[in-house]
This record gives structure tokens, sequence and C-alpha cells, in this order.
DNA sequence: CGTCGAATTGATGTCATTCAACTACAGTGG
DNA sequence: CCACTGTAGTTGAATGACATCAATTCGACG
């Protein structure tokens, strides 16, 4: 854990700087404003940012790496509600907004570099406020139209075209995950996904 | 349909303004300033608000009666996402902010009240501006914190959980709409959800 | 009373899970 | 370098949950 203060850190600051000043609009020349104060951790495979009952007090900004959020039902089974590779955002918006404690794990799945955010960062009250509500704004809709579009899957398609959609959606997080994570993910057992793949490609050799 | 201006409308214009007031904290006696010039309208049952394929341009608010919004796969059968009873805000987020054709349709399942916003009112810029974009950041992350539960529950618990679940999250809306509506709001058959509540009834009753 | 959609019920089928065995492979320590 | 270990992935057989299809029953409404 560091403040993003030395030299070494520079690339790791540009890149998130970049991000932000190309989303909000906001020239690169005052984003440093917002960010020179930000706080960055190399995070290692494995470790756990969340855990189920804290309350999540921060807005997460993976600059690097793959970060996987998931439940644990009451028979001790993962399920995961969300991958979040290089670039994305992340944090329980519930428990962040609502103060309440968090139902989700999360946790690195790489090595990975991770922005923590606190949440004012987006209500700073600045001459960009506008700029940073706005695209804030635009993050919040997108999630709800992804959510959105996953539960119509759970809800109408089968494990096949399911797994179909996700390997179209996200080519590159299906070459980084172990098996048994994107079949949590999509709701189905790692043996039904082993075998929604044999069936795959019978079909396809054929 | 109506611009609402007339005497008899009064009363439905003051139930939005206080929601409103309430929810933003803007005084009552400058809601009007954003509310006067609204439209609202009279549904009839069964009439489409929304359908698959038109982009959805608007923010509803009900202020009386019930809505649904579903998708029709491609096998004809219809899966609901959404209910919205009296005080519920709904849009297609995803089609409204990023002008995409809709995955949805929208129906009202009572006679209902509905109010039609432009998205626009969400920043429209006047002195209040700030509490109006608050109420809306916390309408959205609100969203956000019920898509995920939900996708939780179909990752991770059985017809009769969920069912039960549904019961104890909304037990109004469970009085008002046909059990059929509520299987697909679960993801199983009508006669999936019959089966479940015979067997709760039979558990219950010895 | 007759009609139509909603709900129930039974018989059967299908998809995905469970459990167990087995393979493949990477990491560890002797 | 090789056995030892643990995890991921695959496969098979049995099971279970829920769907499908068809036949009734129920209940609201003209």
């Amino acid at each position: 854990m560091y403040l993003n203060c030395g030299a070494n850190q520079l690339t790791m600051e540009e890149s998130f700087e970049k991000y932000l000043s190309i989303n909000t609009g906001i020239p690169e020349n005052e984003i440093h404003v917002l960010t020179h104060q930000i706080l960055k951790k190399d995070i290692s495979k494995g470790t756990l940012l969340l855990r189920e009952g804290e309350i999540c007090s921060k807005i997460f900004f993976v600059e690097k790496g793959l970060l996987r959020i998931y439940t644990i039902d009451s028979n001790g089974k993962e399920h995961i509600i969300q991958f979040s590779p290089e670039n994305w955002w992340f944090s329980d918006r519930g428990s962040l907004y609502f103060e309440e404690p968090s139902d989700y794990f999360v946790e690195a799945i790489e090595d990975s570099r991770v922005v923590f955010l606190e949440k004012e960062l987006f209500d700073f009250g600045g001459p960009n406020n506008d700029l940073i509500r706005s695209f804030n704004d635009k993050l919040l809709n997108n999630h709800i139209r992804q959510l959105q579009k996953r539960i119509n899957l759970l809800l109408s398609a089968t494990a096949e075209q399911r797994y179909l959609n996700f390997v179209k959606i996200y080519p590159d997080i299906m070459l980084r995950v172990p098996q048994w994570m994107i079949a949590s993910y999509l709701g189905i057992t790692p043996e039904g996904l082993s075998r929604v793949r044999r069936e795959l490609a019978r079909h396809n050799r054929s």
C-alpha cells in the first residue's frame, strides 16, 4: 500500500489519468488536481479487497490485472457476479452508497494494480464537477444495462447459449480465468461447462 | 394523452410533486418550476408503453397502477425483468442513455397513471440541479443494488427460495399480478410455481 | 349458463447437478 | 530427477430439479 508519489509509479498514474481525461473530457493538465493524492496499490493474486459483511467504502479502478466479485451461498458455493479487467471500475454500489454491509467478496485473480477512490471523487465540487458527475452517470447507466442483459440471459437462455454469449462478449477474460470460474459466472457447474464445451467442439469438427 | 393543466389532474400532479420534493429535498414551492409542463397519461391495462426495437426516450414514473418490463425470446416466451408499482421509476436506461434500440417491452398490467419525463429532467441546469442529480444518482445506485441481488439469486437459489424471496420483498405485487407473471419473473414455468406453492402449503399445514 | 384464461395435476422428458473415478499438469521437497 | 501433492479438467452413471405436454378444474365475467 502506498500513496502514488514516487517516480516509479508515474506510468501507473498516467494510465489512470489518461483514462479519466479521455472519458470525462477534462483536459489532461487539470486532471492532476483530482488525482494527485490518489491511493494506488499493487495487489497480489489471491488477495481479498472486500469481504462479505464489510462496508465497502471505496470505488476501485483496475489499472492492470483482473478481479472477481462473488458471493458464497449457504452451501459454501461461490457465485461470480462480475469480472473486472483493466480499465474497469467496480464497487459494491449498494454497500458504498447506502452504507450497508456488503454481500460480496472481491478478490484479485491476477497480480493487479488497483486505484482506490473515495466515493466523494464524483462529487468533489471543483470546476470540473459536472464533467465528472456526467461520467459517473454514464458508468452507472451502462452498468444497469449490462446487469439487465445478464438477468435476461439467466432467465431465458440455456447453459450453452450463456456460454456462447460469454465467449462473444468477453473473449479476453475467457482466456485468462480458469474454467470453473466461468462456470460459476454462468450459473452452472464446472462439469456442466466441460460437457457444453465438448458438445460444441464435437459439432464444430463435423 | 394530455398535458397536466386541468383541475381534475391536480391531485395527480401533487402526488408526483410531493414525491419529488420529499426525495430530492427541493422545497415544494420550487418544485412546480420543474413539473409545470410535465406530461402525464392515463394508461389503460394492456397498453404497451415501449416495444422491443424502439428507442426509449423517456423516463417514466408510476403514480398509480402497475407496469411490467419484459423480453420475448426466440421461442416467443416472455421473461419479466421488472415490475413497477406506484412511486417507482423505470426506463430502459441502456436505450435511453446510449440511444440504442431497446430489448424490452413495457406494458401496463393495471390501469395506471404515468408521468413521462424527458431525460434532461435530471440535468436541467437550474438552481436545484445538484439536488436532482444527487437523487438520480441514488436511484441509479439503488437500481444496481437490486439487479445484483437478483443475479445472485438466479445464480444460487432454487425455484422455491426465489419464490420465498419474492414474496418477502414484494408482498404487495404478489397479490396484484397473476401467478404466471411471477413465474416469469422468477424464471420458472407457471406449472413449476404451482408445484412450489403446493409443497410450501403442504409443509406449513403439517 | 357458457366461455375463456388462469391454475392445478399427472405423466413423461430433458437438462444440468451430484458424486466418484480418473487424467493432466504444475509446484514442492526429498 | 523423481515421487508426492493439490488443483483443474474430464468423463460416466445415477439423481434431481424443473420443463413439457395434455387433461382437468377453477373462477371471473359477459
